[in-house]
DNA sequence: GAATTTACGTCAACCATATTGACATATCTT
DNA sequence: AAGATATGTCAATATGGTTGACGTAAATTC
């Protein structure tokens, strides 16, 4: 069992600490948002887990097939961005990908050295049933919450993330929850 | 680059494969969540690696730490519900922290079976830098909310965590966070 | 009190995913 | 023609996860 006492003594050796890194009591650690999300992205990331053993696969395939679907016409070295791993790392994957027939490469038009992903019909699928799983989530959490309250989740989320960041994919990202966030801006 | 008639493509899939998959074209994925989560998560553990670095730990040891630091007196069993790893997964790096003072072990007195997890002050110092990394991410991104937008974040990460798991640790947490909801419930 | 179960530790093999470093090829840029 | 860029690949290594088997001490049950 959790001992009882974890509050004592957790908050007496807290106090002790803030004074030691920071020395400001006015900044206390966020401790529940961490713990939160923790846990919610354990439970998130773990729905697909069930399905992508079906397909012999794991979350690294699931991530790169993902945002291939996506962002069609998606470039290696934008998700090499996104994914933040070594080309040598996403290779193995992504070649897993190219040779079950859920991802396809075209040369690029204008600089043939590129080479675009696109998912394919199986490759839509397989995300499709994926994102179904957290999407089932997503709408049970958000369920009795009003749109204010949803936007300002969302904008949490988006204010969570690093902003000098030069990846195209989160640019796309940002701009599109900033506009949704205006939108709702300007109607209050 | 992303190619800019990813809109284009991405939709015109995905009403292909809503009817595929569920037959229900009212619960469209949340696309906008999906993803603001995994670039949220990746940035806000992203934090404490670099540190992590120089004591020659990984997000493993860091995961062990924080839950003892926060838990004093855990058991074994506990962290391996919270971690939902093996006992000999969590083994290697239990011994690692234990052996480098981080944590140390005291015998359970109603049962001598039981090894009761606390950190050191080794530890804590550790734990409390790292959270301090995060902690000052949150307040940045929390910076512009209302407390009633904030409570609402809270309740929704909350959300979006299993309810039916028998985890000490998860149970503590979420009545936590419940009973400052109700707080501010009662105020409204 | 003997048998069984529980909590924990450990050995060993293996797997997935990540790393660094070196090098190759095709193509674009200068 | 020279150099830079986008991608691929080979090889070695590290981290953190798995399964399976076995051992020990202490608690529980019969």
């Amino acid at each position: 069992m959790v001992d009882v006492n974890s509050k004592d003594a957790a908050s007496r050796s807290l106090e002790t600490i803030q004074r030691q890194s920071s020395g400001d009591p006015a900044k206390p650690p966020r401790w529940d948002i961490i713990e939160l999300l923790f846990f919610a992205y354990r439970d998130f990331v773990g729905d697909p887990d069930d399905v992508l053993d079906q397909f012999g696969f794991g979350r690294a395939h699931h991530r790169v097939v993902h945002f291939v679907h996506r962002y069609p016409g998606l470039k290696v070295a934008d998700l090499l961005d996104v994914l933040r791993i070594t080309k040598q790392s996403l290779g193995r994957v992504l070649k897993q990908l190219l040779d079950e027939g859920y991802i396809v490469q075209k040369s690029g038009e204008a600089d043939r050295r590129q080479r675009l992903l696109f998912a394919t019909a199986k490759g839509e699928a397989l995300v499709a049933q994926l994102a179904g799983l957290q999407t089932d989530r997503i709408n049970r959490a958000l369920k009795d919450f009003t749109p204010v309250e949803v936007e300002a989740i969302g904008r949490f989320l988006s204010a969570m993330i690093d902003r000098n960041d030069p990846d195209k994919v989160l640019q796309v990202i940002l701009s599109q929850a900033s506009a949704k966030t205006d939108g709702r801006t300007n109607k209050t």
